[in-house]
DNA sequence: CGGCGGACCTGGGAGC
DNA sequence: TGCTCCCAGGTCCGCC
């Protein structure tokens, strides 16, 4: 499911739970997800106060008193939501529109709130999540964050720092944006969008948004705004409800709404006066929809 | 090192 | 109704 925008989505709806809540317990309903859990990993967070919750590229990070941290990944599936943790708990299908499955709620946080007690379940069909545990002290150079390239949140992302990063490659750009060593965050949805947005192929070589001497073209500079304001745009609206994505009290994000060419094969292109088509090509064995006509 | 296909999983939808 | 096949917001691993 989920890049940067959901992730970012589930951390602020997570956050009133748990902030400043004490995590008593982590039942943990089978070993593994995608990977093992640690085998210390309830012992650990449990009876620990949660002091913040962050966010890094896709991962959700749960910073515990003591120093711990809980990295959350949601793989393509992953969602979390919150319950009264007075009243008995229901199936996770009560939450999700499309009926997810109960026997996939494989993690339950059993928290002590400040309104009281509270359970945040992660449910996950296809396994594709994972968690750990970590020191915050050392998480930058955790296998998981240290290739890890820059936000496309902020300012920080810049035309210059893409340039440095894409000199040389005859990558296609499509398979350069989802790189996350590259750009931290962007996933299929996004990367389509901001291309189409840039009026860039995802097809180009990467390196032909850079001159002879290592400087960004304009296009790569159209590119860089393109990713920002395309997350930032997808932040405001709660992420992209397709299949599983869901905010934590069950409510859909609606940037999916505003999707100009992901998942709109065969419809008109949306750029004015084009009169194009939203082409669907296989890229590295990922569907990539762009307008073969305006996107050069 | 770069790029690609396959693997990991389950479920929904289309087509027959 | 039921079967088969294809597809899915991600990432890792092994192979050229």
């Amino acid at each position: 499911m989920p890049e940067l925008p959901e992730v970012e989505t589930v951390r602020r709806g997570l956050t009133p739970a748990m902030e400043g809540a004490l995590l008593v317990r982590a039942e943990l309903r089978r070993p593994d997800l995608r990977f093992p859990f640690p085998a210390d990993f309830s012992t650990l967070v449990s009876g620990r106060r949660i002091i913040s919750l962050g966010r890094r590229a896709k991962y959700l990070l749960i910073d515990l008193e003591g120093g711990d941290v809980i990295i959350a990944h949601l793989g393509m599936s992953g969602s979390f939501r919150v319950e009264d943790g007075t009243a008995p708990e229901t199936p996770g299908d009560f939450h999700h529109p499309r009926g997810k499955s109960e026997k996939h709620d494989h993690v339950v946080f059993h928290l002590e709130g400040l309104n009281g007690p509270a359970r945040v379940i992660y449910n996950d069909p296809r396994r594709f999540g994972f968690m750990d545990i970590t020191r915050r002290d050392t998480l930058a150079s955790h296998a998981f964050f240290r290739d890890l390239g820059e936000e496309p949140t902020g300012n920080v992302l810049d035309a210059a720092y893409l340039a440095a990063r894409f000199a040389g490659k005859a990558q296609p750009l499509k398979s350069a944006l989802l790189d996350q060593k590259n750009i931290a965050g962007l996933g299929n949805i996004y990367v389509c969008e901001a291309l189409w947005r840039s009026g860039l192929s995802p097809l180009r070589a990467a390196g032909t948004l850079v001159d002879a001497n290592g400087k960004p073209r304009q296009t790569l500079a159209l590119l860089t705004e393109a990713i920002r304001a395309v997350i930032a745009d997808a932040i405001a609206a709660g992420g992209s409800s397709l299949r599983d994505h869901i905010q934590t009290d069950g409510t859909l994000g609606y940037f999916q709404h505003s999707f100009s060419v992901y998942d709109r094969e065969g419809e008109p292109c949306r750029t004015p006066g084009c009169g194009g088509t939203v082409t669907r090509v296989v890229q590295a064995g990922r569907s990539t929809f762009h307008c073969p006509k305006c996107q050069k």
